[in-house]
DNA sequence: ATCGTTTTTGATAGATCGCTCTAGCGATAG
DNA sequence: CTATCGCTAGAGCGATCTATCAAAAACGAT
């Protein structure tokens, strides 16, 4: 029931999880073992079992859905400290773009690896990585709405956002430039400030 | 040295690299065994090391060249048949939703889950991978340019094309819905339309 | 301190992985 | 007919994978 007290290392489990969010955002979840995972961790194989009955797989959903949330809080956090929607936009993949080229391409989105990997081969997989998406559409639907767009137009708005990020990580990482990260941003900001500009609204 | 005549099936070599690129579109790389191959193309396993002998990258990274090269030919094809750059763009993403729905939301890029997989772990399949997304971006720009865009503005939209189409299959495959592909290709299609409109030009 | 319960742990099983190797088939050339 | 060569064919190797399980350690109550 350790949650990780202030002092010392995080719990067992909590390093699992955090050295499988690692690796599986990397390799995927079919390219990472159990014992690559543990090694990392430096936690003993029999725990994996322990904290996570049903294997490899629900080690997979818990990671999905836990570093899934965690993208999700940093969205929100980006775009509530811009001053306006587009500068957020705009800022998000400007921060995406940084730590990818920090981490040697390495670090883009926590799951999307996993979601192309198991769309057609897990079903428990492939729901938590839908719930991800789902989410984070619904968080920023809420974020454009409140900021003053439509219902339909602020879901457009995100899942526009979001496929663009996502197919900009697929392209960057391949061809190992920020160029696609930096286009692609620009256009969704663009889109936004469009959408955000009083005047010339739709 | 047999191309595959007219009659009969295809040749062996033929026949691996298409189950190759079935399953590796379907569920990636290192999710998918050289055993599961030979089974699906009826193949001896033995004819995998004759034809490739650098043995599973090898043929992976062949196999995104090869369904990479064919997969811009349906892009070059689509784009040339459509009246307008805007059109072929719609109709581009709308044909990839209808395969994607066809084939019960498995087939979408040949290359992505691939690409992800392998970007931080094998340099000769991200190289290949690299190397499609970079004929892709120079065949659209090409194409673009022909229907009277500036080198810059036809790079661009290129790339927020790919972007948006890589993120949208995504989503799309995880959430089951044609949603992102139908919503990422309007915004695209939106773009290129006021791109290629010559009253109203930036 | 002693016992009972829960949690932790790593050796190991059973299956599968990529890959190697040798034997054999069938068409063609001398 | 024999020799050659491209290809077929699959048994089997070491390594690695996920998953299991019984023993050890830690903890709480008396």
């Amino acid at each position: 029931m350790n949650a990780g007290p202030a002092t010392g290392r995080p719990s067992t489990k909590e390093r699992i999880m955090a050295a499988g969010a690692e690796l599986f955002r990397r390799q995927g979840y079919t390219g990472t073992g159990l014992k690559q995972i543990v090694a990392e961790a430096e936690a003993p194989f029999g725990s994996v079992y322990h904290f996570f009955p049903g294997g490899k797989e629900q080690l997979g959903a818990e990671v999905v859905r836990s570093s899934g949330a965690g993208y999700g809080r940093l969205f929100t956090a980006v775009m509530e400290e811009a001053p306006d929607p587009a500068t957020g936009v705009r800022d998000f993949f400007a921060g995406a773009a940084r730590t990818l080229v920090e981490t040697g391409y390495a670090d883009a989105c926590p799951i999307a690896t996993v979601a192309l990997e198991v769309a057609s081969t897990s079903e428990p997989l492939r729901q938590a990585t839908a719930d991800v998406f789902t989410e984070w559409i619904a968080l920023g639907t809420g974020f454009f709405t409140r900021a003053g767009a439509g219902e339909r137009e602020a879901r457009e708005l995100v899942i526009t956002l979001l496929s663009a990020l996502e197919g900009a990580f697929v392209l960057s990482r391949a061809l190992r430039t920020t160029e696609p990260l930096e286009v692609a941003g620009e256009s969704v900001a663009a889109r936004a400030a469009a959408l955000f500009t009083p005047a010339t609204a739709t």
